[in-house]
DNA sequence: CAGTATCCTAGAAGATACTG
DNA sequence: CAGTATCTTCTAGGATACTG
């Protein structure tokens, strides 16, 4: 890795790899969205919401979005136990910079696949 | 994989997929960002800039950006060739939204960072 | 219901050597 | 200089079974 304190000029570089390492990840990104529509929910309901994520990597990436203070879990010791998780205001601070990129990939992304295509099959010539 | 047609409200989550499924990965971001601050440059620069990227992954990462029409590339046949990638206009559409998210880096990483050691103490009591 | 605890695998990425 | 071509490593993520 690195060393980001070496130039001025490499600080943007630098923000960039840290937000890959925070959220280059499968899943991080989608429950922060998805949780910003629905706004609060439960673990099984996040589970059916995102259909094909494994509980096993649910559970690892909302403790770690926990743990950064994105988002928050709340229990409900009942029984059988509730627990809620929700954006924090952290965590919804960037919210709109994923839509932005969302906006993008809807109005970018069949001009890049037709792209892609286009270079496939010159590739065969 | 979900179909991402089968519900309106799922269209957001959808490009996001989209998103990660392009922009995932450990380069692409990071050698967007490099020529669209340095402009036009060589295989070797860009890899001396980069500095810890291998020879192996900066040619894929180039290439799959080439073939989606994200950067252009420009062989010089000379003796020894010379190669120049340099943003697209649609590789250059993205660059706002990637200063926007390491402006966010730069103003939250730290609160971040902070919040992940405050869970980790947590976490041994 | 909301998780742990194990085991296991695909594939992303790296190291190294070679070349038009 | 700007790449290929191999071989290897590593770990994120998935599958499955179990539990307070």
């Amino acid at each position: 890795m690195k060393n980001c304190t070496e130039k001025k000029s490499e600080h943007l570089n630098c923000s960039i790899r840290q937000i890959l390492d925070r959220f280059g990840d499968k899943w991080s990104i989608l429950i922060i969205s998805t949780l910003g529509h629905v706004g609060k929910q439960r673990f099984n309901e996040l589970n059916q919401q995102i259909g094909d994520i494994s509980q096993k990597m649910l559970t690892v990436t909302l403790r770690s979005l926990e743990a950064d203070g994105l988002i928050s879990r709340t229990l409900y010791p009942e029984i059988p136990p509730r627990v809620e998780y929700e954006l924090t205001d952290l965590g919804r601070s960037l919210l709109p910079h994923i839509e932005q990129l969302a906006l993008w990939a809807e109005q970018h992304m069949e001009t890049i696949l037709k792209n892609r295509e286009k270079y496939a099959s010159q590739k065969v010539s």
